[in-house]
DNA sequence: GGACTTAAGTAGGTAAAATTACAAAAGTCA
DNA sequence: TGACTTTTGTAATTTTACCTACTTAAGTCC
């Protein structure tokens, strides 16, 4: 019997079919790749002894039952960290990207200086084999090659490091895979977005597409950054607090005192959002997204209704016919849970597993997977 | 001796290597592919085999001169068009992208009612086996299901059809592949972009990314599609006709108006590339190209140095500093070529190259490539 | 309980792909 | 001219990646 799908089927591969394809016995697999039932028995066989896959007994249809096959969740951990200039998170993650155990961290004088005490931590929380790292980093994430440096001396496995919106957009992408074309839009101290198109993450040419903070709108302050009216500086975080004048003294009081119906706080994200609204449309009409997510301290539903009611205005029929606006299902892990994301493609990917299996076949080496 | 790439080296792979990667001796390809050299001799063969590339004698480097493999442009011909709403241009081309002959063609109503005439057209045009079609249409491609069609039924090679402007992005692309990310800009009788990040054409989820020109510029007039301002609207080509009051009857006029110096021409155009520059620069800001390329029939010196002007002064300093914008190197027959680049794209992928050499290994095949 | 159904493992075999080893061709350089 | 270098071709062999056929397992249905 021929093939039938175009990719040769390696063990990477079966993997993926069982992970992201919904394909959980021998025999399905079998049909859906036109291989023979031996060979699919001889892959899965390999990703059982290397621990990527669970076993357990399934229901039958009629006939002997299939053994259903799951992805092995708990077949290793990977580390992870988002950064922020004085603090951050970290955790630990199994490899479905669940969080199994996190801490707040202060990383005086931003990432590169605070990088031993996530070390350490990290060391502190360990269980099982660590199989990769992911950290998100505020700005550029190739300013950060002394922060992959440090990791990977201690740990020998794959680093990967991005700017906090772009994980954000990979983890929310995860959620969401038959949409090909997202934008994340972060919107809480600075505001930012992160791209997917194409099934892909955007960095841009140097790493900055996506830093729509310091786009301008019509009317408006001067910003730091030497331009009047950036978004960022009439619908940052900070300028949402200073229209406050003291009556919230950070975002998460301010988001609070917006869902306690406090109606300046409610005025005041509405607005915001309407602003945010004028860099998201023109956003859309370049990009033509399927979906905008909004994520980020501010994105409660009084700023989505302003972004909502601008987008809709301003962009094009054609870019907002289908679009849809929504606010992100990550919640406040969304950068830890992006993170995993990030390198749980990356070392689950069909090439690096097959590396891996090729390289190391026993299960009680000390780094098998990736 | 151990592989090195990681791709399969397939004779398509082989015939990339040729044609792009500068390798042009059967023992380069063993080098770098890893693999031994009857595998290269034998896929080398079956490429000389089907005429897609063509051998000659070498010079010696102190021993047995290699013999220098070519990529056969002569192999065959693509037939191509670029078409407007009322008229446009077709072309064979060779395999190597060169316009072998071109032709006006008048297309009233449409592309889709046209086709008939630019099909009988190209059959005069027809010389050598014809492996592929391509066309570029005014707006979304997907509009022009017909079209296809009917080209289809005249012709059993593969058919592609695009936006006028993505095919332009592509074509110029192509003169500079070391650029993974670059916004192609098209001024003309309309404002459009083509959008290359990450080496790939991005369409966007429903097809209209890059439709730049309805994006609204501070102050304007009002714009057929309903918003107030429309770039296209205030700069586009009917708008600088209106502004010269009848001194230039189309665009090429009033643009050879302005090479000729004529002060109120330049100060048009100079202040259309502001306008449009509003747009390039959130749309610079959002996607952060390595180039933005500005071509169509407004595209000279004067409006490329206004869109700089509003660039560099609008647009964040992280997305500009490595910025180039320049004029398109496609020239007039930009569409053509583009189209061109379109389906050699895709007729010429080590993908498709392998499916019809399977299909196909005989040279006097009627369709022996795609 | 026995026939039927579906799933999975085993053994042996085959065809393709790539390798090694050997041989020949076509130049340069003294 | 002949030694040396580099490229290319040929033949036999090995390796890989499958498949087919058969057997065993484990359930349902009458």
């Amino acid at each position: 019997m021929p093939r039938v799908t175009g990719a040769a089927a390696t063990t990477g591969e079966i993997l993926r079919l069982i992970r992201e394809e919904e394909l959980h016995t021998r025999a399905e697999l079998a049909r859906v790749t036109g291989l023979s039932r031996p060979v699919i028995g001889q892959r899965v066989n390999e990703l059982l002894e290397a621990g990527l896959v669970t076993e357990s007994p399934g229901v039958s249809s009629g006939g002997r039952p299939a053994a259903r096959l799951e992805f092995n969740g708990a077949g290793g951990t990977v580390l992870v960290a988002s950064l922020g200039h004085t603090h951050g998170h970290l955790a630990v993650c199994d490899l479905a990207g669940a969080i199994l155990h996190q801490e707040p961290v202060e990383v005086a004088g931003g990432p590169e200086a605070g990088i031993g005490a996530v070390l350490d931590l990290w060391r502190a929380l360990e269980r099982g084999p660590v199989r990769g790292v992911g950290i998100a980093v505020p700005g550029a994430s190739a300013e950060h090659e002394p922060v992959v440096a440090a990791v990977a001396e201690r740990y020998p496995v794959p680093v990967c490091i991005d700017n906090d919106v772009n994980v954000m957009a990979l983890g929310e992408h995860r959620l969401r895979h038959d949409v090909d074309d997202l934008l994340f839009v972060k919107a809480s101290t600075g505001i930012g977005a992160g791209i997917v198109s194409g099934g892909r993450l955007q960095r841009g040419a140097y790493g900055s597409a996506g830093e729509i903070g310091h786009i301008p709108v019509p009317d408006g302050l001067l910003c730091g950054c030497g331009t009047v009216g950036c978004v960022e500086t009439v619908a940052g975080g900070a300028a949402l607090l200073a229209q406050l004048e003291g009556r919230a003294a950070n975002l998460p009081e301010l988001a609070a005192l917006a869902r306690a119906g406090d109606l300046e706080a409610v005025a005041v994200l509405r607005d915001a959002g309407r602003r945010i609204g004028e860099v998201v449309a023109a956003s859309v009409n370049v990009l033509n997204p399927a979906l905008v997510v909004l994520g980020g301290d501010l994105a409660g539903k009084n700023l989505i209704a302003g972004v909502r009611e601008t987008v809709y205005q301003r962009a094009a029929a054609a870019a907002t016919r289908r679009l849809r606006i929504e606010p992100s299902l990550l919640g406040d892990d969304a950068g830890l849970l992006g993170c995993a994301t990030m390198i749980l493609d990356h070392i689950l990917s069909p090439r690096a597993v097959d590396t891996a299996l090729r390289a190391a076949p026993s299960p009680q080496d000390p780094t098998p997977v990736p």
